[in-house]
DNA sequence: ATGACGACTGTACACCTGTCAAGTATGGCG
DNA sequence: CGCCATACTTGACAGGTGTACAGTCGTCAT
């Protein structure tokens, strides 16, 4: 009595399952539990169907990162069309679960060079499109009393919001909220209410 | 013609090579070179070695961390004890190998837990003497309008000190100089020339 | 000199890692 | 019908992981 034979499942809808349960894995269970054998249980597919689908792990946290990415990207570009771009700006770093992953990405770079590259490649990317924002703001509101150029600001903003989310891993909290006020307060310059 | 039987190094002594073994490796290879038998090999004995010593490699770890953190505080202390106590903190915090480790030490906290708990032990303990630091120089200048509460920015130090390693590490620098005019701006607030 | 003890070695375990080669089933197309 | 590319399975590899435990050797106190 085999089981399922009729390949109801096209090679996309099973590839797509590995990449999201490689996703919610790191999610959920950090970079360690990025494994092959792990993915695939959680994905509900035979380990070696990653190897069919992925020339290597590689491959697979590349093309995990770039997913997480170009997610991100939709978020971003909706955040950054809004009303107060800075705010949701902040609010995305904060909370997406995109922006959580980012930690165990680092951890993995140190494994995986493409990943590293992959990184810094879309990292660059994003910093480019906040800072030309925050340029923008500043000239419509002809800011001259700025407390930081634009791309300090925007490394600014996921400093903070990637540190809060490391030490919150480790259960530490003290100083946020008013770190959070501080940003909050920064942010009004640009976009008062 | 066998080597070495007489029993020059003591148990400390090994241990202690041991440890700095760990330490070096850390910083040279990150967390994923945190191995029984890689460590064994860079301090010059048996793999065996490192279970004699520590019931474990979380035991190590955890071992390794707090010699860390002891080194930290020392030099900490000093940075404190000077004319421009937040300044010298700031440079600690971007310069030191101690705060570049923290990077693998949070990749390995995943792993173990001890080390987890070590951590936010330490990490509260070095911001409460921060903050104390900080509303006393607070106090004495009578600064009213301080940009931020003293637990922030003592956050705000650590968290973009350690940004700016992380996205160094990936390759990403843009934004960093800006980042740090900031950061010496807010502190001549606090520590004018 | 004998025995205890601390420092270290040899050998081994069970498990997990990424990766590969070869085989089998399936649905669609001629 | 027979062919074939696609989707998947079987079985295995070499190497790494942490950990255990019984020995052996050297030094020192008795």
């Amino acid at each position: 009595m085999v089981a399922n034979r009729g390949y109801a499942s096209t090679s996309a809808a099973t590839r797509l399952k590995l990449i999201e349960a490689a996703s919610d894995m790191l999610d959920e269970e950090g970079h360690p539990a990025f494994t092959v054998r792990r993915i695939a249980a959680r994905a509900g597919v035979k380990p070696q169907l990653v190897h069919y689908y992925f020339r290597s792990m590689e491959d697979l946290v590349v093309t995990v990162f770039q997913r997480s990415s170009a997610t991100y990207f939709r978020l971003h570009d909706e955040a950054l069309s809004g009303p107060r771009p800075l705010h949701a700006l902040w609010h995305l770093n904060c909370n997406l679960p995109e922006a959580r992953r980012v930690m165990e990405y680092v951890a993995l770079a140190k494994i995986y060079p493409r990943l590293r590259e992959a990184m810094r490649e879309t990292g660059e990317n994003f910093r480019a499109i906040q800072v030309d924002l925050i340029e923008r703001i500043s000239a419509e509101r002809g800011l001259v009393d700025a407390p930081m150029t634009a791309p300090a600001l925007s490394a600014l903003l996921s400093a903070l919001a990637r540190a809060m989310l490391i030490e919150g891993n480790v259960g530490m909290e003290e100083g946020h909220e008013g770190l959070r006020a501080f940003v909050e307060a920064t942010l009004k310059i640009y976009e008062p209410d």
